[in-house]
DNA sequence: CCGATGCTCTGCAACGTTGTAGAGTCGTTC
DNA sequence: GAACGACTCTACAACGTTGCAGAGCATCGG
């Protein structure tokens, strides 16, 4: 059916070591030989097999992405941005989803599947410290997120501690005193979660101000839904606070519609930050002041970092690599 | 590195047939045997070159997906449909963007990097029907949207029309007469918004209205800022209406935010409905009523067809394959 | 006891490509 | 004018897998 390179060699009267040699711009070939190859190249309308290529050379010229989930905003951009480095650098992007499940997770480093692909960019939301040793793979890999530390492979994540202690010292520095925090995990240690939730203690102490337990609202996940519904948990516990530390965009999205709905106006007498840059927030009413975490940053810095260790350029060990954050001042919470 | 059916076949102490045999479940293999390779398979490690599988069958199991960009959020949703889909059918998902520029897309249809893949899901929206010619590709392909009809291929779209009539119709029922509209395209014959715009007109008319242009806003992109200009250019005009149809959920968002900070209350001045159904209308502030045009089964019947295809199970001509559609309605436009 | 049948396993070729090695031709140099 | 190198092109093998054809053996019916 397609075009091969016998097909052509056939065509061009050479043989079709000749005809893979034009392709492939080996230097001494008549200018007349190549002429006519590439001619009956147009001709037949001939296009490298990849696979047999691929056999052959042991490379695919893909990678695979594997995040828990596209319709949730943050990956969706993400994935978009990881796309755009990987297109500029001729790779193509198999995308997996695990639906943050930790079997899935585990089970997504052995599937033969990644086969097609020469490495991983890999963003778990299951598996946490306890798995590092999971994540020796015998493939370039790169780790996302925050839910792994010092494990074997190169790791490209933000500063959730810091960007979290900035973004509640802006609170603080507009003159809130009492600032609740949205999307707590419960007893979590690792993950963005706890880290986050760490800044905020951090920021809270160089105030002075002590930690208030009532303030947290916990939650499972870090839906829209669970924002609202964390939200309505803080406001029957009938405490105080002049402000609302959304541990992401989407909850800190949910848990504004539930103030407004509650009659409280933002940010006049609450005022809402949250965490992850979404181009959504910026769209919500009021708009949402935010802490971008450096999403582009991280997706070119992974592709990159990948295609170092896929090329064999690199021999150093495991490396951290951080994105730089910036608040987004927006109208949720004025400086 | 990796182990192959050569090492299996070593420490299992038979023919690398045999192991192949085993791997694909031919029915007469000794238990005892059997039992050695999978101990050999075990001990090894081995999973199977897919590579190499794919060169000899002919297939990648792969499939790919090319569509505007994942950041906006009717593509990212569809794609993590498409992707679950595939996942279940066992085939793996290539993401490609094409930025809904035309050229990109011609291109892409010619690009070997689709031979990593044994078909295409392609969803255009640069291309119009001028373009169906391009379409007549040498490997299966499904496509999407509305921008070329009676195309060479399977083509799984929505029922633009008769569900942006249903929409105009539910606004018209609960008792609105002036209903304006975000997001049309200048001049345009084709495309979501020209059919979506042609729905309402048809439902105007059925209900003896007359169409005003006064009430139609135009704009490049469906963007949410797109969707607050054009809302803020309708304000301006200073034509009234009771009613807006964005012909997207994001146009919608971005007009109804417009409405609100210009002091219109939504629904009670302004009823507003969207079109697209995303996980993102329901928390908004008021939630937001819009019409699901299908999108889960767009996507897993886009990839059954195609995967149809691919097997050759159909010989069908192109099939046109049109999804339900409902609406749901939320609080900014009650019944 | 023979041929037929079924079970178990094997060797070879092929998928389409590229790396290696080398053959043949020509011009250049000493 | 012989040796050398550069240029142009080719043959072969190999990447790891599976389809095909068949070999060797046991079992069974007549």
């Amino acid at each position: 059916m397609a075009a091969t390179l016998h097909d052509v060699a056939r065509v061009a009267g050479v043989s079709i070591k000749t005809v893979s040699n034009v392709i492939n711009g080996y230097p001494h070939i008549r200018p007349a030989t190549k002429q006519r190859v590439e001619d009956a190249i147009a001709e037949l309308g001939y296009t490298p097999n990849l696979t047999a290529r691929n056999l052959r050379s042991g490379r695919t010229g893909a990678i695979a992405l594997a995040l828990p989930d596209l319709s949730l905003a943050y990956f969706a951009e993400l994935a978009a941005s990881v796309i755009a480095a990987a297109e500029a650098s001729g790779v193509s992007v198999l995308v997996e989803q695990t639906g943050a499940d930790p079997d899935r997770e585990r089970e997504l480093l052995r599937s033969p599947r990644l086969k097609l692909t020469d490495g991983l960019i890999f963003s778990p939301l299951g598996l946490g410290q306890e798995d590092a040793a999971v994540l020796k793979v015998p493939f370039p890999m790169v780790l996302l997120g925050e839910r792994i530390f010092d494990g074997p492979t190169d790791h490209v994540t933000m500063r959730n501690v810091e960007a979290a202690r900035a973004a509640t010292a802006y609170l603080l520095a507009s003159g809130r005193r009492r600032i609740a925090v949205v999307g707590a995990h419960e007893g979590e240690i690792i993950g963005s979660a706890a880290l986050r939730l760490q800044g905020y203690r951090d920021a809270l102490k160089e105030a002075g101000i002590p930690f208030d337990e009532d303030l947290i609202g916990y939650t499972t996940f870090w839906h829209r839904a669970n924002g609202a519904l964390s939200m309505r948990e803080l406001l029957a516990r009938d405490v105080e606070f002049d402000a609302v530390f959304g541990l992401n965009d989407t909850l800190a999205l949910g848990a504004m519609r539930v103030l407004q709905e509650a009659g409280r106006h933002v940010p006049e007498d609450v005022a809402v930050i949250g965490f992850d840059g979404l181009d959504e927030a910026e769209y919500s009413i009021p708009s949402l002041t935010t802490v971008d975490p450096g999403r582009e940053w991280i997706a070119k810095t992974a592709v990159h970092a990948l295609l170092e260790r896929i090329s064999g350029d690199v021999d150093a060990g495991p490396r951290l690599l951080l994105a730089d954050f910036r608040i987004l001042e927006r109208e949720s919470a004025p400086a």
